[in-house]
DNA sequence: CAGGCCTTCTTTATCACACG
DNA sequence: CGTGTGATAAAGAAGGCCTG
């Protein structure tokens, strides 16, 4: 048997997984983009009449639609499930050319996105720029889960309640949960809620689930428990998205709202908070 | 700088339908 | 009527940023 190598030695022998792509290297799926652009500007017209067709024709080429007004695919297959019913836009395109135009029109202004972008010359920059789109895109993420989470602490704010923010709260036998807003403290927890909002899909959302059901555990019989959960990644999602529903049918939770519902959230909150005397 | 957040990418399972 | 294939749905892993 070889020695223990010791903590430092084991660090600098940590090696790069990752291999690095030349960014100007051609593949399948660049081959592809090239071809539906190709094809687009060669268009005589654009109206949602003629990209409809063009739809029709090649519905393989429809993320090129997506990415002109700014959606990946991964956006552009949430986008269509939310919109029209199903993520895969090859049978929208075969069957409904129409309807799928007509949204992205509506919905993304692609007509106009597309003829300005057309024809337009393009340089170094905005190469740059496009290939710097992930770094937007993790800090747009950001921000999109941080809307739930500052609606319900506006609320708290707004009655007037003492409250804590992503943090964990203590429950039975001493053990602890997370969450997202706490009433009064996590030390000595009333009200726990947590804020789940997500438009894109992923085994994130069984973490969250997770996350939830722990907090179902932990809890308290006295403590009340609140989800906040939104966006439409769930409904790529409706699995885990059951699985919390069916603790609130259980009353494992106390309550589910959506930003839709935060009126019955305040409410509720406001009314639990009075019980304990809290206002 | 650990921990938290969402999105993107990849893989696996399921479904629908044409074909022989 | 079974089978094979293309497509969608679902599940899992990784990437990248921000905040306290």
């Amino acid at each position: 048997m070889r020695g223990i190598p010791s903590f430092e030695e084991y660090i600098d022998s940590l090696g790069r997984l990752s291999i690095h792509l030349d960014p100007t290297a051609g593949t399948p799926e660049s081959a592809a983009l090239i071809e539906a652009a190709q094809s687009l500007y060669e268009l005589p017209e654009i109206d949602t009449a003629t990209l409809a067709t063009w739809a029709n024709d090649h519905p393989e080429w429809v993320p090129a639609l997506g990415l002109t007004v700014g959606l990946s695919q991964e956006r552009l297959k949430n986008t269509l499930r939310h919109a029209l019913g199903s993520s895969g836009w090859v049978s929208i395109a075969r069957a409904r050319p129409y309807e799928l135009i007509e949204f992205l029109e509506e919905e993304f202004d692609l007509v106009r996105l597309l003829t300005i972008q057309r024809d337009r010359r393009y340089d170094f920059g905005d190469i740059l720029v496009a290939r710097a789109g992930t770094r937007a895109t993790a800090a747009r993420a950001g921000a999109a889960g941080r809307r739930i989470e500052d609606e319900i602490e506006a609320i708290a704010e707004d009655l007037g309640l003492d409250y804590e923010t992503r943090t964990r709260f203590v429950g039975r036998n001493g053990r602890t949960a997370p969450c997202d807003l706490v009433v009064p403290g996590g030390g000595d927890a009333a009200i726990a809620v947590a804020a789940k909002g997500f438009d894109s899909t992923g085994s994130k959302l069984t973490d969250a689930v997770r996350e939830i059901e722990e907090m179902a555990e932990v809890r308290l019989p006295r403590q009340f428990v609140m989800a906040v959960i939104d966006g439409i990644g769930w409904k790529s999602r409706q699995a885990d998205l059951r699985r919390i529903h069916s603790l609130w049918e259980q009353q494992q939770i106390d309550g589910m709202y959506t930003l839709a519902t935060l009126g019955d959230f305040r409410a509720d909150l406001e009314e639990v908070a009075r019980l304990r005397g809290f206002l």
